[in-house]
DNA sequence: CATGAATGAGATTTCATTCAT
DNA sequence: GATGAATGAAATCTCATTCAT
């Protein structure tokens, strides 16, 4: 029996069921306004339960930042980029990372909104989780658009200020789309869309053009 | 005598002290954290001298949030759109929007990194403040891009995705370069110079690029 | 078979074994700092099963003060005064009993600090317990300094002061031997000494004196 | 205007105030039963503006320990040994003290009792302070025995041991006297009579009771 | 007998805000 | 206007004890 296929315990599915409670009340009323007594109730355990299984209400509020980033690497680094070796592959690459990114985020809207509004003024050692993670996933990219480049699909230039460029046209478009629904109309798909142009555009090398 | 060069009263001079000793306080411990004996001290004053001229801690975090979007609007609406009638002229026009926008953030960098970690989560009324200035700069953008797209400047799509990736892009460029530093090396005119070939490149017309 | 011969079953051993583990704890962090979970923990048994051996807490520290005095009552009441009929003897009955006490005392030195630091402490009901002991305690020596007196062998005097002002030197002499270990050079034998050079000279009287 | 002369302010008053409710709780409910709570009710103030006068509970208790002990120690030490050259006047002068340290706790009676009862068992930190006393006065009672002795008022002894039970006797009889009222016959003079009778006879050296 | 997860009462403490001076 | 002592609401968290397994 495989780690994935075991049964969840009593204690797992309690766990669980007291984190998804916990970003439940995260959403509605923001971590500040959130209340233990709110969530546990929602449960139908009692307060004391809680700590049972948390250090308290900020280090739950960790846990769950960190789960949602580590579900976001793992997403980002699941392309592969050892096949990519034109500019056609990387387009369909980034196109099934980019729908498979949104996919995930839309499965976890509530707690999309949370770490978008809330993960940077909780506490102080958050921030360098959220930092952290935001400079793993720099480095990567950065490194990922130097490969690319040296494979001669994308044009010489600051790789760092491309990818940092690339990251926050996914998280504003992210936000307006998923936590603020204010490009509701649109599918997935155009804003994939929009996002692979923008980058495809944007890194074109003018050899590649005059071709 | 104007209202500009009127002699600051005593009132005007106090109120300022109490607003830039919030803005270091709410830097360094966050805006929960801050307390308003800490801020009073720094500007030497009595706790109840502060109740003098604000409402609040909440409602004097409003204010900076308001007075830091309506230079951040005021800055950016600062373009002509009415003389662009090439893309070189528009470049040009972007350039000098993009490096005012720079100056501007960062002679406020405290009060940037302030509102990039926390407005969003001191109060729901505060979301809808930023809200509602995103919706209102991203609507701008949209019309700018539909008038350039109309001039035949740039190439048909969904502007208001356009908008959002640009704002998108910006604002982490932001973020890394003023408030967490990890484009440290790079210069603003180099930073911009990205911005501004990734949008050039990401909007460019076939027509245009057949031309 | 006799109690004292009878094997110790395995529900003893292991009551013992929680009275020894509470001793230990309660003498390393005190009774309100103790947790049970430190407890049952170093005897390696469930939380549970602490509830099998005792009501709770509180009675455990009682059952343990309680069981503390009645070996200090039973040592103390070991001598055997019918037969002192002489200055000479009544000093080797004192050395006698005060040597076992001391004794006594090294073989339980935590349970000896415990009580002499928190047995007033806990509860208004163990103050009861300590009160009567120290009453009976009391009585006890001041009929004895009267039978001494009766039989010629102590002055007149105010028998029950006498008995307090023993009592008070015997304590805070262990404590500072045992508990706090302040006299650390000397031998228990000295100590005994300088109690009964001290008893036996204020308890003078003058004809014996003259004699 | 001198420092004692000077009219206590309102904060003085209200601390002073404050600490008098405490020693009332304390003594009634003990330590760990007290609640702040009962503490500023008598006084009638909010529970907040205990927070303004002290830390919090342990450290109030802290204050009051310390401030019971400055004034033991303070009245202890304020015989003058410069003038002892007889044991009459050795007599006279413990005479002195013994009744003024009766006095002193009479007048703090339920501070006593708190002293006695638990200050050993709130907190580790407690107990150093009341052990540095301890060794304090120890100290100081060893080396005026010394010098008793040097001038040929005292016999030669262990002269630790001999203050060691020396505070021994007074506090047990503070203790019976005074918190638990089982000498309540006896007067303050009666019980300090007999304190030095006993301290003067187990100190009389060989030669002075031969001349 | 043994287990150990669950319970839940309630005290301490903080700090924005008020208001009498 | 300025002061700062006083207010007091309310949330977190602990841990002895219980009881279903």
């Amino acid at each position: 029996m495989s780690a994935q296929q075991r049964r969840k315990t009593r204690r797992d599915r309690r766990e669980e069921a007291l984190k998804n409670a916990a970003i439940e009340v995260f959403y509605e009323h923001g971590y500040h306004a959130a209340k233990v007594s709110q969530i546990v109730k929602r449960v139908g355990v009692a307060q004391g339960t809680f700590y049972l299984y948390f250090e308290g209400k900020q280090q739950l509020f960790g846990e769950l930042v960190s789960d949602f980033l580590e579900l976001v690497v793992t997403t980002v680094a699941s392309w592969e980029p050892a096949e990519i070796d034109s500019r056609d592959i990387l387009e369909s690459e980034l196109r099934r990372v980019g729908l498979l990114l949104t996919r995930v985020l839309l499965d976890n809207q509530q707690m999309t909104a949370i770490f978008f509004r809330e993960s940077l003024a909780v506490a102080p050692e958050f921030n360098e989780l959220v930092r952290h993670t935001y400079d793993t996933l720099l480095a990567m990219l950065t490194d990922f658009n130097a490969i690319l480049h040296r494979r001669g699909l994308i044009a010489e230039m600051n790789f760092r200020i491309l990818a940092t460029m690339t990251v926050g046209m996914v998280e504003r478009v992210i936000m307006e789309r998923i936590v603020y629904d204010t490009l509701g109309e649109a599918e997935p798909e155009e804003i994939v869309d929009h996002l692979i142009f923008q980058y495809m555009a944007g890194t074109l090398s003018l050899d590649e053009e005059s071709s």
